[in-house]
Formats: structure tokens, C-alpha cells, sequence
DNA sequence: TATGGAAATGAAAATCATTTTCATTTGTGG
DNA sequence: CCACAAATGAAAATGATTTTCATTTCCATA
């Protein structure tokens, strides 16, 4: 597994927001910085191995990944537009830790996602 | 806009749970029934737009449909046998309602699965 | 029943994001 | 400088989904 290029870390703080690869690409493109899309690939998917940028789907299937928080939280997502809420789950956590336990797992983890539409939307 | 083969939906009644334009297609097959992908993957659309069913997208990107109204449930899953358990998933329930509405959202849903290690992994 | 147009169908081609391959370049310790 | 590993990226492969478009099926009406 390669390291993450830093200058699309870099691109991906100044994009602000979510972005998906083709666009980070395209951006560092317009920069005029020379980088190929498999190097771009490859350093989204590192930094979300190391858990410092999520991802997400857009409605069309399409990879999004933006900077994150180092804290445990959820997302709550527009359909429509994409408007992403950060959440802290206390609740969640709880109930995915009990749950496990009470089927005798260990190492409990869990995933979690809301979606819905926007008041704009 | 094309209507829905009322085929595709009775073998996505039978899929039992989530699945993929691809997967119901094979379905259909391996039952011997005469179809195209193409009108799979309109019908399935179609019983979206009409919100007859649900779709998601699976990690790889895959979307992924299933009955609407067909009893909710979530999954604690072994990450190392695969064992999987049904969650009535009560308490999650009304945290993702309760988290879309106080930001204004409608049409809330989510998505959660638990995963660990089983008492005898 | 015949007929004309609308809707449905599906095979094949096109799209498009993502992954894989693999040859080349770069970096680094010895 | 040399050897070797990691990084890079162009090109090909993959795979789901969409589009095209010619053909078939329906259906209402004459
Ligand atoms: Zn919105
Ligand atoms: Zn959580
Ligand atoms: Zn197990
Ligand atoms: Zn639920």
C-alpha cells in the first residue's frame, strides 16, 4: 500500500467540502500541477485507510471524500443536494455496544448514516 | 418513462431483503424467466420513482433496492465467520428521526450494521 | 378484423468511475 | 555509484449503468 501524495491532501482541504477523485484530479489539473489519476486514487484511498478523510456516495454511485474530524461521528446527508450534517452519536454508540454484547461479540464496531432531504431541498 | 415488469418486482419480493439490478437479473435467469437487463434496471428505477422500493448503495458503489414497508431490520455481523444476526433495531430507530427532523430533514432513513468478532471466533 | 401509433423490450454499443498492470522514475541507504 | 524498494502514471481492463435503436407487443379505433 503507497503512501498519500500530499499535495492531494492538500487539494482536497483547499476544495473545501466534499470531492470526489475525478474532481481533485481535475483541480490539481488546472493548477497546473502535474499528478496522474491512479496517484490521486490511490492517496484518497490511503487517507481513508488512515481514517483522515471519509467517503461517502454521491446519488450516482460517485466517490466523495472530504477531511474529517479525528472524533468518532456520523453523517447526516441531503439526497438531493449533498449537504452533509456532522453528528455525534452518543445514542448510537450505546446502542451498537449493547447490542453486540448481548450477543456475546467482542471488538464491537459499527456504521451509521442518515439521509433524507434538506429544508432547501 | 417505462413502467415496471411486475416480474421484477415479485423476484425482488423473493430476493428476501436487499438486491442488486445484477443480482435479480441472475435470479431471474437461473428461474428460467426471459428478460433484459435493460428492462431490470428500468423497472427497478421506475418502482423507485413510483417509491414502491428503496435503493442504497452498497460500499463498492452498487446500488441496491428493496421493498419498501418490508419489515426494517439491521445486522450484527462477524467480521471473521460472517455469522449474522437480525437487529430489531428499536432504540436506532427513532435516534435517526429524532437527528433528521431537529435539522430540518424529511423523508429521513439510515443505514447501521454492527460488526465484531461472535462468541466463537 | 385490420391498422396505426404508442409503449415495452432487449441486444449491442457507449459511458464512466474505478482498478489493475506493468514499465519507468525516484528516493535512499550502503 | 549501485542495488533495491517505493512511487508514479499511462494504458488497458473491469464492471455497473445508461443510451441507442430496431423490433415486438399492446390497444384503441375504424
Ligand atoms: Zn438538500
Ligand atoms: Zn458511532
Ligand atoms: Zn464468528
Ligand atoms: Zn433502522
Amino acid at each position: 500500500m503507497s503512501r498519500s501524495n500530499p499535495r492531494v491532501l492538500s487539494t482536497l482541504e483547499r476544495a473545501g467540502g466534499f470531492a470526489s477523485a475525478q474532481e481533485v484530479y481535475q483541480l490539481m489539473q488546472r493548477e497546473g500541477q502535474s499528478i496522474g489519476l491512479t496517484t490521486v486514487y490511490r492517496s484518497l484511498q490511503s487517507l481513508v485507510n488512515d481514517k483522515i478523510v471519509d467517503v461517502l456516495r454521491r446519488d450516482d454511485g460517485e466517490a466523495i471524500y472530504r477531511l474529517c474530524g479525528e472524533t468518532h461521528h456520523h453523517h447526516l446527508v441531503c439526497k438531493s443536494c449533498g449537504e452533509t450534517v456532522e453528528i455525534e452519536g452518543g445514542a448510537i454508540e450505546k446502542w451498537a455496544l449493547n447490542v453486540g454484547k448481548e450477543h456475546g461479540f467482542r471488538e464491537v464496531g459499527h456504521t451509521a448514516e442518515i439521509f433524507g432531504l434538506c429544508s432547501k431541498c
